[in-house]
DNA sequence: TTGAAAGCGCTAACAA
DNA sequence: TTGTTAGCGCTTTCAA
């Protein structure tokens, strides 16, 4: 028998608070929840021994009672990542100003992962759930029987029946691109994460266009997963191709770690040589050597969107498609 | 009326499979939890009918039976820092193969949100809770009236009547001094996280004390807090004082991402002019520029102790005191 | 092998 | 203003 049962058992109830204060039950959690009027005096009385006996009502005969736990899942790829871990911390807040509980877990990039966690938190019967998910179009089928709403954030062209909530990456690209531009660049490559559909990633359609609208050729492509290693190959393949351009758009910060180390390695200077506008604004940037000028995500607005969204949003599903900013550091030579 | 409500009240209960599939209620605990032994025929209508409706038994219901819900909590000081992103994800998987859901918060730093966090966690009547302090002493007093089992983890010294874990950090700030001195550095630093008690960080203990055996003086020392900006800052003094020495252990990785920083900004090669450890043997560690060769924590291990001396111990409290490794990389000049 | 029933702690409708 | 009570969905004892 697990040690947990002891502690709940010896934790008090509301019916012991009732009998300490001389009250009936009710009249307990009228006071905790506020819901009915009580005489200040017998208010006095059972707030004494809520206090005196620790009282906290259990939430899980709330959460039976009311059919609602108070809390909201979330899946992301990774946590590891600094993006990801930001962003579901600002959930977490947005969420905790509503007074729900954040569960958060991680797929580990994997399909299957990603299944099995939403499962997971649908059994545990969260109120809702925030999908950063691997693919375009993600398998909701663990959610089918239940009922709770979804968002998918981080999530940029909206599945049709579902709400979701990203950044403009085209309009982000476009902001990097047309930074690169500025500095006099011609030839602007592009280092991209892999994605799994047959979607274009919206950071590869706006730089295509922006470089067309600018009159300027594309430059090399490299693709690898978007992570540190997936930015360290993509930027190894550029230089076995001997095709470095002297300016890259790079992705996601994580990615632009790798780039920088691969760079580094080769000898190629940031930004003399190439210079570098990544993706994200995470942590990442303003402590990469040089730092990283990268374009931002809102996340708390995001965050925000989010949460309301889920929590407030009945009939057409929401597409919320936030506009980024740049942050300027070192990697572009400015 | 939240939705929530209507999600909920729309999913298949245990009388509902009863009913479909002619039994009883408690037929259908049976097979679930396979508790009792239950006719072949009548078994598998029961879990035809379970798959028809998608029945999942309700965890509130469960927990409020049961006096246990199945989910462990842990706080840790920021989610951010991949130090501990990494840990939490560790103690996820361990409590996932113990079959518990694992709830992570951070606490930001504040110890006031510390305790707010715990208090939170056990109000949702978590079964027990790992916790990664900000502090020495935690301020455990939300948990007074609980009885819910707490682990200190990250957590090198023993506070007498808590379990805790953690790694050896003197052993740790030894392998490192011991690597420098190997390369025949004599003057070695001291870049160390600032504790908020007054307890002497395990490494700077180390650190002195492997100075002394090996008849050394004791380099610099530079204090900060335990992040990037910690480690710059820490860095940053160094060369104000003029006093840069020629080899530096570093408290953490963070710390280490803004020592390089701030190495870099002021032209101090690394590891030409200046030699580095550091500690956590992160992510961070391998994507740094150079590379850190770093003190690695068993983080896999500790985790696995951690929901061991959570979930199976009772009796005296558990000090486990784990071994650390060296990851060579770059900034060593190995 | 199966079923009936008590009760986990709570909220809220209703009665007093 | 306060108390009584039904019932949320489940596990498990006891009886059939």
């Amino acid at each position: 028998m697990p040690r947990s049962t002891s502690a709940s058992a010896s934790r008090a109830t509301r019916n012991d608070v009732a009998r300490l204060a001389g009250v009936s039950p009710a009249v307990v959690s009228y006071v905790v929840n506020g819901t009915k009027k009580v005489s200040p005096d017998t208010e006095a009385r059972v707030r004494d021994a809520i206090e005196k006996l620790g009282y906290r009502p259990n939430p899980s005969a709330r959460a039976l009672r009311l059919g609602s736990t108070e809390m909201l899942g979330m899946v992301v790829p990774t946590s590891i990542n600094p993006y990801f871990a930001q962003l579901a911390h600002e959930v977490e807040l947005a969420a905790a100003r509503r007074g729900y509980l954040l569960l958060t877990s991680s797929s580990d990039g994997s399909i299957e992962s990603e299944r099995r966690h939403l499962e997971h938190l649908t059994t545990r019967l969260v109120d809702g759930i925030f999908l950063c998910s691997n693919v375009f179009e993600p398998d909701l089928r663990g959610l089918e029987h239940s009922n709770i709403p979804v968002v998918l954030l981080n999530h940029s062209a909206g599945v049709p029946a579902r709400n979701s909530i990203g950044v403009d990456l085209v309009q982000g690209a476009r902001l990097a691109v047309e930074h690169l531009a500025g500095h006099g660049y011609e030839e602007i490559g592009l280092a991209i994460g892999r994605t799994s559909g047959d979607e274009e990633d919206g950071r590869e359609i706006g730089w295509r266009e922006t470089l067309e609208e600018l009159g300027l050729e594309p430059g090399p492509i490299a693709r690898g997963a978007f992570s540190p290693d997936g930015g360290y190959e993509a930027m190894r393949r550029l230089l076995q191709r001997g095709r470095v351009p002297r300016a890259l758009f790079v992705s996601s910060d994580q990615m632009g770690r790798g780039v920088l180390k691969a760079a580094h390695e080769a000898g190629v200077r940031v930004p003399e040589d190439l210079a570098i506008v990544s993706f994200d604004g995470s942590v990442d940037a303003a402590y990469s050597w040089p730092t990283l000028t990268s374009v931002a995500q809102p996340l708390t607005e995001m965050a925000a969107a989010a949460v309301e969204a889920l929590l407030d949003h009945t009939g057409d599903p929401v597409h919320r498609i936030m506009p980024p900013h740049l942050v300027v550091g070192a990697s572009c030579g400015c």
